[in-house]
DNA sequence: GTATCAATGCGAGACGTCTCGTCTTTCATC
DNA sequence: GATGAAAGACGAGACGTCTCGCATTGATAC
């Protein structure tokens, strides 16, 4: 049984101060040369503190990111989506806080970290996606789904794959450096997925589909 | 004068050897397990013979992709990109081929970890972007101009946007495996969009899709 | 034409260095 | 007196350089 310390016993000082450490030093040194010696040596904690809790760098960065999305949460007093009855307002709010979110450095450096990561290694992807993406991804689809109710949408629309019209093109080119971020850009993006999926405005309307 | 080996001398065998190992090698242990060492036993060669015509091993398996894509393109008969005068069966037929390649594990593996390595390591990422991205994005540029010039899409049209709407969301369901990829997908994804930019068949078309 | 020879890439692997993740020790806390 | 934590020693393994013969090449001499 060399499994399992006992959690009650964890040291939260320490479990922050390697979090913070984390955090720090990938957006000074990126991915690839952020060691666990350093966090270590930065947290003022030793080495084995972060081996006995954490299996991998990645994890430890996991970690991280999904307090400081906690956090984010907190400041910006995000309880859901925004929902002005405008979905196409709406929507072009997320999308720019998003792009502002990309073109921050602190937030950048983790995101593209475990987004690499997690593309390569299976495992880590998969907690990636469930406890930081499918979230986000969930809100998305909550607020579409009212617009639906609201009869803005047609009642048979895609959510799934509205949701990933409106999210993968941004992160591509984010992620594959293609072309700068613009608020602009994503503008359009909203303006071509809404007309795609034959949203109206307000009444029912008679048109199409 | 360390510089500058002799490329005329330079060993084909070996260099094809070194590149098939690579692909074959991060298939099996993955990018981040994919060591030099290993790729020179497996290749049968020496190790500075790697070192002598490669700066790192993110470059061996650019090579090795670009040569992968290379063969893809000899295989399928890819002058350029389909065009039979329907767009959208043109666009799905592309998009359906690439699913099957993400599809493919010999595909798959390298380009999963070059685009990860890519997301981290910025002069990695440019020279992936530009030698093997942005070609084929060209391709579907070319293809939706072609539309453009027929009547079939409005002259303003973003055709960059365009394109990445096409290959984002479509790389980022591959990527982040929030869903399966299958044909059905892609198909739908090209129907919301070409509906999206106000693609029209044959005629101007007056109906409202 | 053929024999010789210097130049250069190649396969193999030894070498010193670096960083990894584990193990050990000592102290603090419950 | 257990157990976690800080500090660092330790072996493992990959790095990139190097040194060796061997094979191939192109130039020169006979």
């Amino acid at each position: 049984m060399s499994k399992s310390p006992d959690a009650t016993r964890r040291s939260e000082r320490s479990r922050r101060a390697i979090l913070d450490a984390a955090l720090t030093l990938v957006g000074e040194v990126g991915y690839n040369k952020l060691t666990i010696e350093a966090i270590a040596a930065r947290a003022g904690v030793g080495k084995q503190t972060i081996y006995r809790w954490w299996p991998s760098k990645a994890a430890v960065l996991l970690d991280a990111s999904l307090s400081l999305s906690g956090e984010a949460v907190e400041e910006g007093g995000w309880t859901g989506f925004p929902d002005t009855g405008d979905l196409a307002a709406d929507l072009k709010t997320v999308l720019r806080i998003t792009v502002d979110q990309f073109l921050d450095e602190r937030y950048d450096a983790p995101t593209r970290a475990l987004t690499a990561a997690g593309a390569t290694d299976p495992d880590l992807g998969t907690r990636f996606t469930e406890q930081l993406l499918e979230p986000q991804l969930a809100l998305y689809e909550a607020r579409l789904r009212t617009a639906v109710d609201a009869g803005q949408l047609p009642a048979d629309t895609d959510l799934r794959l509205m949701v990933e019209m409106l999210v993968g093109p941004l992160t591509y080119r984010w992620l594959m450096r293609t072309a700068p971020l613009a608020h602009a850009h994503t503008d359009a993006l909203v303006d071509v997925v809404l007309r795609g999926v034959g949203y109206v405005t307000t009444r029912p309307a008679a048109a199409g589909a």
